[in-house]
DNA sequence: ATGAAAGCGCTAACAT
DNA sequence: ATGTTAGCGCTTTCAT
């Protein structure tokens, strides 16, 4: 099947002026809502902006506002798997809803591996965007030094590895961790597993750090043979709890770092014959207000995004408005909640 | 925390030609590769470019060359669960992998309602890309026609509602969906359900009335009861199942119309106390490779997406280079496969 | 309130 | 092989 359609022609500024018997610069002020135009000068623009169909085009406009009125969200995520985490979805939705009364338009950029992100990296500086906001980072990513030495306004959604000045939001990963493993710990159990997020992730090592001070907090020990690392995913979930319970039989209570991870463990521990809670109890830590049907309710740390998604977007604007001058961070609170199942 | 980052200064083309001692067009063929330079000129201005980390202004050349190179994926998707299905993530992982040796820029769009469509139609006509993906269209979203009327170059990922001249490419999914349900007949099954997908997609549409087809070839009746609308999520499938099981529990075959609620329907089933595929045989549609995790294999409609993505690509980059003339579309071949148990 | 004019940073003829 | 020049479509002083 093969046929033919012409390219619309598009009218620029000019004709817009030319139709309504002003100039450009009436034209203009119109577009852009500028109080110094007579009403008879902006019905007229007005009406023939709509015959015409006019848009402004962009690039014109870009050139000398030096803004783009665009922002990317970036998702730094080689896993495929991890990619279809309600989590990302969860932070996609947030702030694109928090855009959606603005002019600002978000793109979602993604990179598979270093190659991509120099893309990108290449994208940004180019002038497509405005600022980033940078999801999902491992430690040896090299997009956030691209961007930041580039001067690109910039936040990231978890904290940075190193203590570099740079704006970021992220939840209370360790505070949280601390909690969920403290409540097992209250409610009797001794042998307490958990399985981690990725290593390479700040999100990974804080929960495992909380996970630990709480056991250290107890006088409880922490055994290597106790600890499994996990991607992320209700797959990997699954793998490491199965890894758990070949090391340690024994064991009571896992912490579980991300609630896709949780299910999986779950699923694990039914195949393994272990009753939950009875025989071993179940922790998990949210990577969004999941909706699993997992039976019985799955005990967990929420993670704010309600209150974290406003807030990426509101710092990434100031730094884009302040010319990126401050750079701030905010650390959002969780706590233990218990998500019914569906 | 507070801190402060001076705003990188950015280098123009003069000012390269500057340092380089040559002129401006001398640096511009230099950037863009022309062979119309001598190796030291060449030289020169590598090295001055280097110096200054100069990077071409996006705006002022597309302002003149009437090209992004960035084209949009857009996922028109008010349903978040639906977001993360591993399809999109595999067609999103695809074009981007085609795009990756390409100086052409890959953007992911999102729509959740009908402003946001209309947000990206503006988007799209103010000249931010060269040509528009679009993904899982419903029958009532307006956007295709937005950017169709504006010339946009657009390819579809699956075929439009009504028989419009756009370019598209599908998976054989009528075709795919006989397969599926004949193999379910020829098997000895009589009393065989469908889970739909939401018959506001073509896929759903052209899924179902596959089915009918291969009933009717074999003579057998397709009654309402025994055919459930999901939405191509896991917990849609389930429920869809339940619904199903609830209104025919004599019901010996079912084919589901794509996997994620294939996996939903078999947890159903176990719930329910069938076994599979003793008292009820399942036929999946893959909606991607999708590594899932169920027991038995599913016996699934293989969609071709390896075929499918690079054509998206190809046909979208072919109406951007004819200036929008060509439109062509491609139906890939579907086939039965038995996926394993991860 | 409106228009004239300059210029954003780049590419692409056209000259040489 | 290289430089000169003329815009691309828009915003923004600066006049009026």
């Amino acid at each position: 099947m093969t046929d033919t359609m012409p390219r619309a022609a598009v009218p620029t500024l000019d004709e817009v002026a030319l139709l309504a018997g002003v100039s450009r610069a009436t034209v203009s002020r119109v577009v852009n809502d500028s109080p110094r135009v007579s009403p008879e000068a902006r019905a007229a623009v007005r009406s023939a902006i709509a015959e015409l169909r006019y848009v402004p085009n962009r690039m014109a406009r870009s050139l000398v506002t030096r803004r783009t009125d665009t922002i990317a969200l970036v998702l730094n995520e080689p896993n495929t798997q991890v990619f279809s985490d309600p989590f990302f979805a969860s932070i996609v939705r947030g702030v694109s809803a928090t855009l959606a009364d603005t002019d600002l338009n978000l793109v979602l950029l993604t990179a598979q591996d270093e190659r991509e992100q120099e893309k990108i990296g290449r994208y940004a500086r180019m002038g497509h965007v405005d600022g980033v906001i940078l999801m999902s980072v491992h430690s040896d990513d090299p997009l956030p030094d691209i961007l930041a030495e580039a001067g690109m306004p910039l936040v990231m959604c978890g904290r940075p590895f190193d203590d570099r000045a740079v704006s970021y939001v992220d939840a209370d990963n360790r505070g949280g961790a601390e909690v969920a493993t403290a409540h097992l710990i209250a409610t009797g159990r001794r042998r307490i597993a958990t399985i981690t997020g990725p290593l390479d992730m700040i999100a990974g090592v804080d929960r495992l750090a909380g996970h630990r001070a709480a056991l250290a907090a107890a006088g409880l020990q922490s055994f290597p043979q106790l600890e499994a690392e996990g991607d992320f995913t209700e797959a990997g979930g699954a793998r490491a709890m199965e890894s758990l319970l070949g090391r340690d039989p024994e064991l009571d209570a896992v912490f579980v770092a991300s609630d896709p991870m949780a299910v999986g463990a779950l699923s694990a521990l039914r195949v393994a014959g272990r009753r939950v809670p009875e025989d071993v109890a179940v922790v998990g830590f949210d990577d969004a207000a999941v909706a699993t049907r997992c039976d019985p309710p799955l005990t967990t740390i929420a993670q704010p995004l309600a209150d974290m998604t406003p807030l990426l977007t509101e710092l990434l604007l100031r730094q884009i408005e302040g010319a990126g001058e401050a750079v701030e961070s905010r650390v959002c609170r969780t706590s233990l909640v218990r998500r019914a199942s569906a």
